[in-house]
DNA sequence: TTCATTTATGACAACGCTATCTTATCCTCA
DNA sequence: TGAGGATAAGATAGCGTTGTCATAAATGAA
């Protein structure tokens, strides 16, 4: 027993192929007698539109394709699930691509995949977002592109993310409001816009407590683990060490954690820390961390939604963070 | 300008679309000058073949899918990340499909993915592996199945897997050589065959080493954190507490590290904690879990290889797995 | 009533490939 | 020398849809 093909529907249903094809497009002009025959006959034969036969026939592929080059698991693995279930509530299907992107020939993997795959549209998450030739690349194929937290071009696409200058302003403001004055502040990988945003936030935070920003307090991070331990012991080392450390993510505020643990430095007790993403690191470590919600599953969401909904006309959607205040913070000792 | 498709192709090599088929596919009887013709024309035009045609025209869609309803973001991303390089190299594209195991859809819905997508074939992950009706629906459809870590039929496809009796068996006899008598046990989720197999390696390395079992000692987890702080605090409120414990996945090990931290027990001082896994996690808390690595993105690798290679022949390959230690286990006290 | 418009349906080409069949040439070996 | 197989290339028919165009009936406006 072979799939069923629009012609057994359309033989079944006693119509012809093209109303078939009406239907399971949800074309107008159709009566509800005919749609309800075809219907039945779909389910009857529990046929499924062959996706090549439509992308080879029509202009569209039901298709997106996601781009990173990221290596936060958790943070891959719940852009996906946003950006999947857009698309299982449209029947479209995400193909996954990673990349890497200093990588030669990441303009050309690209630029095949979606001529290959004839893709509908592209959804880049960052630091991909902001390659130029990539960019240029995508625009000369006049693909539909929503990148999620882009940090250059900032009009060029479609575009979702948080606000990372206020979300970090408000971590500092809540660490002041705590009783801290020296906070210590771990920065992001240079490749990511968002880290030079956090820093802003930082910044500015201090500034409207009117406490002066001290550049030994602030040590340049790559995001991982190795930076969080390398902060802390730095920092920690200073004359006047800080009593608080906000770390541009969970992963090196969990390093800061460690370093904490191994010099005997009790946590909250003597040393705050703070991290940034709410990834599930921030839930398993000890203590649990305060940090910054970053909506990660519903950012994904958005920018499929962007894709589907608008195509190629440009759009902006802004997603709110959230402060979680959990056991890694309390008011700074005497 | 348009896509170039095979004619333009065949025309500016000067040859008919046959042969261009012929090249792109790699068959037998092309001279080398056609072939480097072709392939001249082919780089010229930058052409990338439809793969809507391809797969409407041959039997092949040159897709595979992944298969998951597993809640893990590490062992998820790993997986894809295998998987997905495996797919590159033979310029196959890999579909993420995400799952309900509980969904009275979920037969319906694989079904429906393999005849829209036309897949050549599907790697499933645990436990939906071990859904019969699942599985059912793919042997009706003859398409070639890889399970990685299949707990139930076990030569009904083929399958990548690592044993995890003897891994199991590995870290407590590991344990034991550390002087360790009294070891408690979190076991994983039922739903995962490993589960089990990991319990009966702890059994067997007790039972070569003389020391009896202990069904006081084994505390039932789900894999996740909270049954790691649940276990620690019921092993450790025994009249006579273990002095290690080993968890049978690194998060359940990181809840285990968490309570003893509140309750102000030393890890590795008064209690050795031991996880399985080697996730991201593992080197992220403090101390560091000693743990089993599982070769998880190998896993993904090898099974896209059986799936490439071998298509409907059923085959079976074991990876190694390997004992890490690091800093949450040591002799027990005096 | 009449004509234009909206609604409803069908016939058939086209999409860009692969599969099959056909043809032509080149070896190899008796 | 010729038969037969291996090699090399092309012509053409699909694959299962959607898009375009044609047609017919129902509706509305004059």
């Amino acid at each position: 027993m072979t799939r069923a093909t629009i012609k057994d529907v359309s033989r079944v249903a006693g119509v012809s192929i093209k109303t078939v094809s009406r239907v399971l497009n949800k074309e107008r002009y159709v009566s509800d007698d005919m749609r309800q025959k075809v219907e039945e006959a779909v389910a009857r034969l529990n046929y499924h539109p062959s996706q090549a036969a439509r992308t080879l026939a029509g202009k569209r592929s039901f298709q997106i394709g996601l781009i990173h080059d990221n290596p936060s698991p958790y943070y891959i693995f719940n852009m996906q699930a946003g950006v999947g279930q857009r698309c299982r509530e449209a029947d479209f299907r995400m193909i996954v691509q990673p990349c890497d992107i200093n990588s030669p020939g990441l303009v050309d993997d690209i630029g095949a995949l979606i001529d290959q795959a004839q893709l509908d549209g592209i959804i880049m998450t960052p630091p991909v977002t902001d390659v130029g030739t990539a960019l240029a690349e995508l625009f000369s194929r006049k693909i539909p592109v929503v990148r999620v937290q882009p940090g250059t071009d900032l009009t060029a696409t479609s575009a979702v993310y948080i606000d990372n200058v206020q979300a970090a302003d408000d971590m500092t403001a809540y660490l002041i409001s705590l009783g801290h004055r020296r906070i210590g502040f771990v920065t992001g990988h240079g490749n990511y816009f968002a880290s030079g945003q956090r820093l802003t936030g930082y910044r500015q935070a201090l500034q409207r407590a009117g406490i002066g920003f001290d550049a030994a307090l602030v040590f340049p991070g790559q995001f991982d683990f190795q930076s969080g331990t390398a902060a802390a012991e730095a920092l920690l080392a200073l004359e006047t060490p800080p009593t608080a450390i906000f770390a541009s993510s969970d992963e090196m505020a969990a390093g800061v954690l460690a370093a904490a643990h191994r010099m005997g430095i009790s946590v909250p007790g003597q040393l705050s820390v703070a991290g940034f993403d709410d990834t599930d690191l921030a839930q398993v470590v000890w203590p649990a961390l305060t940090t910054i919600h970053q909506p990660i599953r519903d950012l994904g969401y958005a920018a499929a939604d962007l894709l589907l909904e608008f195509g190629e006309t440009i759009e902006r959607r802004q997603l709110p963070h959230e402060l979680i205040v959990r056991g890694s913070t309390a008011a700074p000792r005497g």
